[in-house]
DNA sequence: ATTATTTGTGCAATCGATTGTACAAAGGTA
DNA sequence: TACCTTTGTACAATCGATTGCACAAATAAT
């Protein structure tokens, strides 16, 4: 019962050979003669050898490994991007490490550090909804790792980036509203220091101002996420004298409340308020009223923030950085189509 | 502008001193004089010097990693897994590697071999579909690395397991649509070599035994596990002379099939067919009706099999291996409530 | 003053794979 | 026969941290 760990000496000693030779004709190197090639693969297979990845890369300087920093790995959107960037980095021979922030500066802080002392040859993140101070970022490039970022990016750091135009995702969803025939449109809005959300309530502004709808007072609710924040912010607009009616919330969570305190009164949607999320959760296309939404194509970013770090790793030019913008779609459903129209 | 890697040769020079000294001195050796050590760690600061794992690792054999195995890691139920697991492995000073096989067995296969030469410190396994051989899993105990299983297990491995008590689930399940009134039961089933869908068939057919119902021939739908297979054996079973009452599905997602079935039919929830799911994914508390479900309490799997590892790590002598099970808990919505009862 | 003990450091080997360079053997040319 | 290529391997250093052992200096014991 041979076990544990097999290695280019045992090899070396079993066909009288060097370890430098079996390596390089592990590696099909041209120097070391077909037959031995052969002699060497079949014994390696034979012994069932697993190069000591570890080893290789202390030597290397490499790790073909990427890390990645989420906020939440639980959530659906994350979870996708994670999905998408893993297919790719595989893919190209690349493992992923994951880690998450739960929103927390301090974990960020940490986990950057933990991905630097592994090694990862980059780090892909989206910022923590807590982070003001950019200096540990500053840690990757001084260590020279490729940094780079997808939907929450740092504006003032430079690097490669893949976003969602939320903006026109917004400006898509409050034109709908507009086209349908609503005017007193309300935005729930996250937290502006996160570009996401700084963007999508430029887009709802935007969208306003290219229809000459005039900006209402009260009408943005701050820091609107969840939903119990929906739901009360709904209550006090239908208090409004000049009541709203329609709602485009940056989260489909603090929609989903907004949502159940609607019914909760007896409102019709979209009769007497009509509703627009973003994300696509899974559960928009479930309950009831469907919930149209935006869709940030999730998986998309992740491909494409992997396929950006392998070009960064692998052209050997530096080139500029790039700025994949990734467009949102709107999903329409019944919360906010006009009935009979 | 100093950059890249310091090492602790940088330090030692910098010092007049030996690098095994300032190796010493980091890790607080007694034999280093205090004075030392205060001296080295200063300097370790003041050079913004990061231990380099990867020759680390390799010296001491640890990977202070551990590599997971999900079939799907954007499942809701997976990602909570996940989330479990990273959290008590980085209280630990383990990292997480995560990987995906996505019900295939070709990946898992890979994922198996990636995850050794990676010389993780140890492998957490949740099965995939697909699997039926299991030799792979035999070569990570050949490699000495410890394996681990989460809900889905693989019996004919010894190792320490997690699982879900799936058949109390399903016989709570199932007798609480017999306690509500309910007698014709359908079973919406998984693959039985799975099991995990194996347990929840047993325990349905338990508690309509133990409540002297007859099993009816037809009444069990195999392999029904999507919105789409949901939907059709549902359509199916509302023709039968005998008709069903009740299902029992053994996935939340082909319930949610079966309810969109029902709705557009025009047939009434619970009155003329209640229905309970299995894994209280989020959309049933939004869905509606609401969907009764059994949840498995997934962030709790994952804290419990890192806590395993660690205990199989660490502990000296080797214990038996250890299967807990996880209590799940049935969660009560409309969906199978009798009106007015 | 001499030997034994403690304390603090340094040396060198090690983990396993990689790689520049040296070198022997085989074949070719004059 | 003498010399030059070509071909195939081996040697040894290297990546950076760790660790058993040796050993010098300082202190204590006799």
């Amino acid at each position: 019962m041979k076990s544990s760990q097999v290695t280019i000496h045992d090899i070396a000693r079993e066909l009288k050979i060097s370890a430098s030779t079996v390596s390089r004709a592990l590696s099909d190197n041209p120097r070391i003669s077909l037959s031995t090639r052969k002699k060497v693969k079949e014994l390696a297979v034979k012994l069932n050898y697993q190069p000591n990845i570890v080893a290789s890369n202390l030597r290397t300087g490499r790790s073909k490994t990427i890390g990645v920093i989420v906020p939440h790995i639980n959530r659906n959107f994350f979870s996708n991007v994670i999905g998408g960037i893993e297919e790719t980095a595989s893919n190209a021979g690349y493992r992923t490490i994951i880690t998450q922030t739960c929103e927390k500066y301090e974990k960020e802080v940490d986990n950057v550090k933990a991905l630097i002392n592994a090694r990862v040859d980059g780090i892909l993140v989206s910022i923590s909804g807590e982070t003001h101070n950019l200096d540990h970022f500053n840690l990757v490039k001084q260590n020279k790792i490729p940094l780079l970022f997808f939907d929450r990016v740092a504006d003032e750091i430079e690097a490669n980036k893949v976003m969602v135009d939320d903006f026109k995702g917004a400006y898509k969803a409050v034109s709908h509203l507009i086209n349908e025939g609503f005017r007193k449109i309300v935005h729930f809005a996250g937290p502006p220091h996160i570009n996401v959300y700084k963007n999508r309530m430029l887009g709802y502004l935007e969208a306003l101002n290219d229809n000459k709808i005039q900006q209402i007072d009260g009408y943005i609710f701050h820091d609107c996420l969840t939903e119990d924040k929906g739901w009360r912010s709904c209550e006090n607009m239908m208090k409004y004298k000049n009541k709203p009616d329609a709602i485009f919330s940056a989260s489909d969570i603090s929609a989903l409340g907004a949502i159940g305190y609607l019914k909760a009164s007896g409102y019709d949607i979209p009769g007497d308020c009509a509703v627009v999320g973003f994300s696509n959760e899974p559960f928009t296309k479930i309950m009831e009223p469907g919930l149209t939404s935006i869709d940030q194509n999730s998986l998309e970013i992740g491909r494409e923030v992997a396929a950006l770090f392998l070009d960064e790793v692998h052209s050997a030019e530096k080139n500029d950085y790039k700025h994949i913008v990734i467009e949102p779609e709107l999903i329409i459903r019944s919360s906010s189509l006009k009935k009979g129209v």
